[in-house]
DNA sequence: AATGTTGATGAAAATCATTTTCATTAACAG
DNA sequence: CTGTTAATGAAAATGATTTTCATCAACATT
């Protein structure tokens, strides 16, 4: 039984070997990092943060460990618009609940709200049944982001 | 009064000289090719399906058309996952209408759905009426896409 | 219609995030 | 402890997108 305190398996060492995946100082470290995070990180983030504690992971680690996290749905990855892939982890993992996403086309500040996420889920969950079974599409996740400018931007205008 | 038949004016010189931008034969051709696709191009497939035609205008030319159409929202720009930026007209400007995608995510294929798009969109408004006021944040556009896998890839495991 | 200003353009080079290659290391099953 | 094979880092490759810069052309003005 994984721990939550620190001590014995982490919670997804399981699923890890389950796929097949070895368990590692470096995706250990990844992991860890993304559990910490409060923010958006893109895959070089992770390498910096990583990098002082453990020199020897590679930013090709964290490429390919991000992908397999991606691959089996631990981690959601996002396309902001800054040119770079941004990660998160999926709600339910760690402290990260569900949210979604406001997107500044200006200046690709994010923010996230729960606000109405509950009638948004609602809506989400009949949606989901409907679609799936119409088109036969085994729905996994979903991305919900709204886009426009931030108080900040309009300030500046 | 811009005239819908393909004669005089198209619908959006007018928004586009406003902006300070000229019109010119290249941009014609790549608004054009957005407007029959039945896809969601990327800019080398623009670039390709205008070739033939225009062999004067260069994928640089499409690309940066293709900026200006982006932060004029005029166009949608997406990321699918397949490594390229797709773009679509955003709806109104032509034959495209309001809806929403399902993304496999071991193939990349795209379903457009509109199914429960009135749903949708009644719960979108009444969100984006409260967040834009919580958050000062002017909405301009959402997007909406449920990852999963599609009907095909499920046959093949 | 001719002209001038300045935005638009193409070709080639540069960028730069991500991927691939390949020799070496290390996880872990037995 | 040992063998098998996945995992890894460093360096090179990739490839979509951007930048540079000399030239062209849209269009406001005359
Ligand atoms: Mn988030
Ligand atoms: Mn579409
Ligand atoms: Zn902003
Ligand atoms: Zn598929």
């Amino acid at each position: 039984m994984p721990r939550r305190d620190g001590t014995g398996p982490m919670w997804w060492h399981g699923r890890f070997r389950g796929c097949g995946y070895r368990i590692t100082a470096g995706r250990e470290a990844i992991l860890d990092t993304l559990m910490i995070a409060d923010k958006h990180l893109s895959a070089e983030d992770i390498y910096n943060k990583i990098h002082n504690a453990y020199p020897a992971v590679g930013l090709t680690t964290v490429y390919r460990t991000l992908e397999i996290l991606v691959t089996m749905n631990l981690v959601f990855k996002f396309d902001f618009g800054d040119g770079r892939a941004r990660y998160e982890l999926v709600e339910g993992s760690k402290k990260s609940h569900h949210h979604h996403h406001l997107v500044c086309k200006e200046c690709n500040r994010i923010i996230e709200y729960t606000d109405f996420i509950n009638d948004e889920i609602e809506l989400l969950k009949k949606t989901e049944k409907g679609l799936s079974k119409k088109y036969n599409f085994e729905i996994i996740s979903h991305i919900i982001q709204f886009y426009g400018i931030c108080e900040k931007c309009k300030k500046k205008r």
